[in-house]
DNA sequence: TAGTGGTCTAGACCACTGA
DNA sequence: CAGTGGTCTAGACCACTAC
């Protein structure tokens, strides 16, 4: 069996929870490590590659790679489907669409998303729920230049963020989180009390530029995003 | 010039913005695609591979690669020093210890680290500021027998956060956000009001199995982690 | 300007798994 | 059981940059 660009990742990564490569330290170049381990360069390559993706490791032409001082905590969450999300957990998943509206975009709207001035958008907001109990609220705006065929869309059936999902490619995506206090109607839809705080994520997605739409995801009170690594 | 992996990676990438492929829809295999663009399959496979990765498509052995129903599945946050985090805003950083207590380890803690009862902990609070304004709120609880150091260190000079990275190398890590509600200390030291809505971050930190530290890391108000890709 | 990583190539073998 | 992706190899050229 020859030597995997896996196997060479995991033992410099023992090296370095050992303590035997430390934070700061030059590794070998990549020709000798080669060497070293008995496989190609090409393997080695792609073990430090990856070490460096995930922010242990610190690469630089001429310069070689390093252990970084400070690794770069990087996380990575899963942004799934609600309805995914919920069918997860064992829980029965439903949808109530509790406005449907179409309007001009107001200006910060507009503002947010780069719209014309007076651009016509589709503002629906949604309420998902786990086992019929209130689990997240979605507040969203559609561009209807960017996605005409949202304007006859039937939001009742299929929840808005499914629906674009299996219509739409993205090209570009922002999501920012936050925690926020629950307004009256958040609580009252939320079944919480006011002033609550609750865990919310906003996304604005663009197709080849255009701003397709936004979204504000509020969870119920206690609700947390895990990951590990 | 040769044909690169990035060339073909926006290229597919392209096709699927403008929807020549569309989600579900199965991509020809590799040998074809490497014969399509004149290049070796060697870097169609890479293309493809940092695609799926990103969670843009979906590649199974003899079913080959499909472009996912629901894309991006996953986002990716950074997880900045504080320091470094306050500095990029163009902000002076500083930090108080506001607690520093070395104990038993209290039941829950215990539970959530997996310590001996009785695990001999440090205990430490600590605010850091943005120009003097209260940013980040610090609450850690070390493993003593993981780390023995840590006893007789100086947290005051370095936070404990950034004097535990540029000791120890990683192994496993598990984040939590969340929204919380600031509770009387929180509001106090934040500078906010009570019942507030705050951003929060709680890490699990082991190190070849062994708990570490645990975190919790509760920003100001209106705090917001972004991400874009 | 020399040494490092970045990438491509052409070929090969293999593991997995869906038709 | 045949076709797909997964990976390794050996060699090559090149871009970048610290020295």
């Amino acid at each position: 069996m020859s030597v995997t660009f896996r196997d060479v990742k995991a033992d410099l990564l023992d090296r370095i929870a050992r303590g035997a490569l430390r934070p700061g330290s030059l590794l070998p170049n990549e020709t000798d490590l080669a060497a070293r381990y008995g496989c190609a360069r090409a393997t080695v390559n792609r073990a430090m590659r990856e070490l460096a993706e995930e922010g242990i490791v610190e690469r630089r032409r001429r310069a070689g790679t390093r252990v970084r001082m400070a690794p770069v905590r990087q996380a990575r969450f899963a942004i799934p489907l609600v309805r995914e999300e919920i069918e997860a957990q064992g829980a029965q998943y439903r949808h109530d669409l509790l406005c449907r509206e179409l309007l001009a975009a107001p200006d910060w709207l507009a503002g947010r998303l780069e719209l014309a001035p007076g651009a016509e958008v589709l503002h629906l907001v949604c309420l998902h729920r786990a086992d019929g109990m209130p689990y997240q609220h979605e507040d969203r705006w559609i561009n209807l230049a960017a996605v005409p065929e949202a304007r006859g869309a039937d939001f009742a059936a299929t929840g808005p963020n499914e629906w674009l999902v299996a219509r739409l490619p993205f090209s570009s995506v922002e999501i920012s989180l936050s925690a926020v206090a629950a307004d009256r109607a958040l609580a009252g839809t939320l079944g919480c009390a006011e002033g609550d705080a609750l865990f919310r994520a906003e996304r604005r997605t663009w197709l080849r530029g255009a701003a397709i739409t936004l979204v504000r995801l509020t969870w119920r009170r206690g609700h947390r995003m895990t990951t590990r690594y």
